[in-house]
DNA sequence: ACAAAAGTGTTTCGACTACACCCATGC
DNA sequence: GCATGGGTGTAGTCGAAACACTTTTGT
């Protein structure tokens, strides 16, 4: 197994696993690239990936490409985005792009190769084959994600005040957040907990916060229904339509 | 271009472009299967769909694939789902596989090929490969889609009463909503219109009912935040934060 | 008149926003 | 005590669910 069994039916394409790395830094969203030294798009900035081989998946691909990068212990989330597929997307030939979306927490800082550096995502440099636009899928699922689950565990360090988890919301979303309601939404929906303990006052002084932390450490969606719910709370304990098993 | 460059240090894999066609067909969702004649898998069903050629991207294949079983005119609707890799997915040799979910509005009945059938949702027959957690992920995605977005129209014939709109989305959902509910949802998301039209009264008498149609035939997200809106009305004319363009 | 089907009025409810106010600390 | 930052109390708003009631047709 592993051999590729094309034909002239059945082509074969160079496979593409590629990560769209996003960290919060210093208040901006970042996303790691490196800068491509050769041809084709010399010195635009590349998403960290590579070739899908034999016997892997493509989840394990973009791990394994990663470590190339940075420790893999520090993805908080990884999760498939999209394939991109152009003919043209290489101007050497062929490939298939699968991209996926990586989150490490704020806390961290791993080290990085030479070539690889952090961007803020609303200040790309030029960016190689349709990478810049990879990049914006990510975004868009991932302020999504914000809004409906609990991804913001893979943003944010083990604990954490609220006023700093509100600087991870307001960074990753673009737009500001007011950390009393965030406290409040997040509580309400048992994504968040307080540890207990008290984070020291600022050198201002100041009344100290309380820690929290994520519940689960694990995606899930903790709004499911935007609309559309199924009926409510049924009286005789039959719950949904019979016919799917949800 | 089209010829691949592959190397050992760059292996290439036939890539399948699949379709996940559902369609409401007398209050039940379905999903067009084709009964495989040979191994693997002979007598299993198979979503439709095939290699990716040359010249083509995957949304161009699939629709092409497509084409073999249906006129795609009848697609109301076609979006990428996700890509599989399993290396032991085919058991003749490695295939990765881009899903697509394809909608056919309820009124159209086009015409199938002799191994082509309609299969209820809630009772696949056995599946090939790995089609049925494919099947799985395709209806995951159409529910969460009915609710924020408009894709209802992909699965409604141009015009309707509320009370079919009504048994498409119990279909679909696979729960009950009530037309009332259903309607004033709709109307005040500005999704639904009513044409002026009014639709002959059931044989059994009744008040006739008011003919609607969705206002634009194209995918809009319609409930874009769940929760965590930007900051709402805001009095000097600025909005969101900068730098980001949305 | 009565049944059937569609649609509206109205209440209730839950979740989120907004904003004023109170609390705890450093200086 | 007072500035600084954290947190709570509470009212307002909005969208949706539930359900009773009215409207319009056929028999």
């Amino acid at each position: 197994m592993g051999s590729v069994w094309s034909s002239p039916e059945r082509p074969a394409y160079p496979h593409q696993a590629l990560a769209v790395v996003l960290q919060v830094r210093v208040r901006r969203l970042h996303v790691m690239l490196w800068e491509r030294p050769n041809e084709p798009f010399a010195g635009a900035w590349a998403l960290p990936g590579g070739p899908l081989l034999a016997e892997e998946t493509l989840g394990a691909s973009v791990a394994r490409q990663l470590a190339a990068k940075v420790e893999v212990e520090v993805l908080g989330h990884l999760e498939q985005l999209e394939t991109r597929s152009d003919p043209g997307r290489d101007p050497r030939g062929r490939t298939v792009a699968t991209a996926y979306l990586g989150l490490i927490p704020a806390h961290l800082d791993p080290a990085l190769p030479e070539d690889t550096a952090w961007h803020p995502v609303d200040a790309l440099p030029p960016t190689a084959f349709d990478h810049g636009s990879m990049v914006r899928s990510a975004l868009d699922r991932l302020r999504a994600k914000l809004s409906y689950t609990n991804v913001g565990f893979a943003l944010a360090p083990p604990e954490f005040t609220i006023a700093e988890l509100r600087e991870l919301y307001v960074a990753a979303l673009g737009y500001d957040v007011t950390a009393t309601n965030l406290q409040r939404v997040l509580l309400r929906r048992g994504v968040l907990e307080p540890t207990g303990e008290q984070a020291a006052s600022g050198r201002a002084g100041g009344r100290p916060a309380a820690l929290h932390r994520f519940v689960t450490p694990e995606l899930a969606v903790t709004d499911p229904f935007a609309v559309f719910r199924p009926p409510s709370r049924d009286p005789d304990g039959q719950s949904r339509s019979p016919g799917y098993e949800g």
